[in-house]
DNA sequence: TTGTATGCGTTATCAC
DNA sequence: GTGATAACGCATACAA
């Protein structure tokens, strides 16, 4: 590995010319090219723990998920990796697993100048520990103003879902949520859920139970076997995420249910498990695309002392699938 | 942000007895707990710029893929980042999307000290560009005998693919791939494939386009319309990956087929979209998370200089699934 | 336009 | 066991 100093050796000058050719500044002519040329004889490549040292910026930011392992983050984290890339920053993952101690790691790492930024999508309460002066972004939730955050239309997605049942010939429709106390993404779903229900008196039905994997499997059984299965009460559901809708799909057909003449059923997020996938069911679609774009946008303005909006809501679109009659 | 020197002064000691303290080098027990206190009052995190320009370690390994937003690579980089966690190594993400100049891009990193290993999957010819001082590991992809790869046992799964497809009683099977010059994984499915094949005298035919995607999907159809739909020449199929076994289940149910009744399925990789997904059809799982772990032992050991054996090759395991007469 | 010198925060090598 | 100090490779202010 070579140095600047034997760059500038080599090409006669001293190594502040050599700096002054690597970062751009103005150079005779005639010297750049010297410079350059024992540059690429020396196969030299600048020590970026040498110069982070001076500039204090890796220009690396890190992204904090539950998993990378999952349709929806996966195509967030491949934006986001994107347009970080395109502007010059790399990109750590991180899954968090949703354990908090391994976030907070990761915001240590930014205090040690590893990062420069962060953006997280996290439902731990990491309040406490966000030091104000790291640049980052929150993904779908929100924790006070200090703290920028990009996110989904929820609220209105949420209504959408129920105007689109209600549009499709739904007499009785009902949330399906896997329950959250935080104000988060999911939250604001079923709060535009209901909103539209009470306004358009529409009678519907919530769900929310907030058991772990196993419990929450058996509670949700429990009640589409009472409510769909064996009463029809129900004629429509909105699962607040395509993978809950994935699995009442499957066991509702399971037990003799047709979809969408027996029961409608529609999504959110609008998944695809790849970039030639395609999406599967009615859902409301989250911009993921924009959301990575608008966040990296934010933690590079961070980063750089720029103002940026405390709030960024983007809107959702309905995707009419095969799961209801459109 | 404190430095060593503001900590070493509040606890009355020098920098070099602080240093000594952060690194774990014998210090005598009192003067331990002042420096500790010290650190924690000025809450001070050692710079890892200053630390990387002494060591040139970042404790950061790459991931080369070409894309996280897919079910494969996604399950592949969520256990490659935890492995590398939990040896204290940080995990930068790069899509590269095939692209090989991104993928240098990376390599540079690499010289530059940003990233102390790589881990690679990738299908470009990246070979000349890479010297042979960088910690690399290849991922299902053979290079030449300085580059260690570790991969599944490709060549023994397409076997136990066409084993399988001959258990279950099919009578002329077919291959399906999307074609390559290189060396790599599918190519060796194929190649395993086939062997069984021959060795058992099965008759068989062989799809492998290279067509660029539209082309592609649009001689398969030509092709399944032929061999399936119309002729029902085939009544046992081997997609190379779980990806286009699903393209072809698709095309063919839509055309009336039944599977397993009138043509049996089976696929490659076992993928499963999240952590709390199931395996969709017959195929032949790859040991993702063992791999993902070779990997990261390995790249590891080549950082510390040690031996690493040249290949890995890991078992795969027969999925019996919905897709073939099990 | 170019060269010199200083310092970034840490580790490691010496003395003590 | 501890302290002083050189060195890591670079950017930059300032001098020339």
């Amino acid at each position: 590995m070579s140095t600047i100093k034997e760059v500038a050796k080599r090409a006669g000058v001293s190594v502040g010319t050599v700096s002054k050719v690597i970062n751009n500044i103005a150079v005779k002519p005639k010297t750049k090219q010297a410079v350059e040329l024992a540059i690429k004889e020396l196969n030299y490549e600048p020590n970026i723990y040498a110069r982070g040292l001076k500039v204090n910026r890796t220009h690396t930011v890190a992204l904090i998920i539950p998993t990378v392992w999952n349709p929806f983050y996966g195509e967030l984290a491949f934006h986001i990796e994107r347009y970080l890339r395109e502007k010059q920053y790399k990109m750590i993952l991180c899954n968090s697993e949703g354990d908090y101690v391994t976030e907070l790691a990761y915001f240590t790492m930014a205090k040690q100048n590893q990062v420069d930024g962060i953006i997280t999508v996290t439902y731990s309460d990491i309040e406490s520990y966000i030091s104000n002066s790291i640049p980052l972004i929150s993904i779908d939730r929100f924790f006070n103003d200090n703290i920028p955050y990009v996110s989904s239309d929820n609220f209105s997605g949420g209504a959408l879902a129920a105007k689109h049942l209600d549009d499709v010939g739904c007499q009785s429709v009902c949330f399906i949520g896997h329950g959250s106390k935080k104000d988060n993404a999911t939250r604001n779903r079923r709060k535009g859920f209901v909103d539209y229900c009470e306004r358009h008196q529409k009678s519907y039905l919530i769900f929310d139970d907030q058991g772990h994997h196993e419990t929450f499997q058996r509670n949700l059984e429990l009640f589409l076997k009472k409510e769909v299965i064996e009463t029809s009460t129900i004629d429509g559901i909105f699962a607040v995420t395509d993978d809950y809708a994935f699995q009442v799909i499957d066991y509702v057909t399971k037990n003799g249910k047709r979809i969408p003449e027996d029961v409608q059923i529609i999504g959110f997020d609008g998944i695809k498990s790849s970039a030639t996938d395609e999406i599967k069911i009615t859902t409301i679609c989250q911009p993921i695309e924009e959301i990575a774009k608008m966040s990296v946008n934010g933690v590079i303005a961070l980063i750089n002392k720029r103002e940026v909006s405390h709030e960024v809501l983007l809107p959702v679109q309905l995707f009419q699938g095969k799961t209801t009659k459109g």
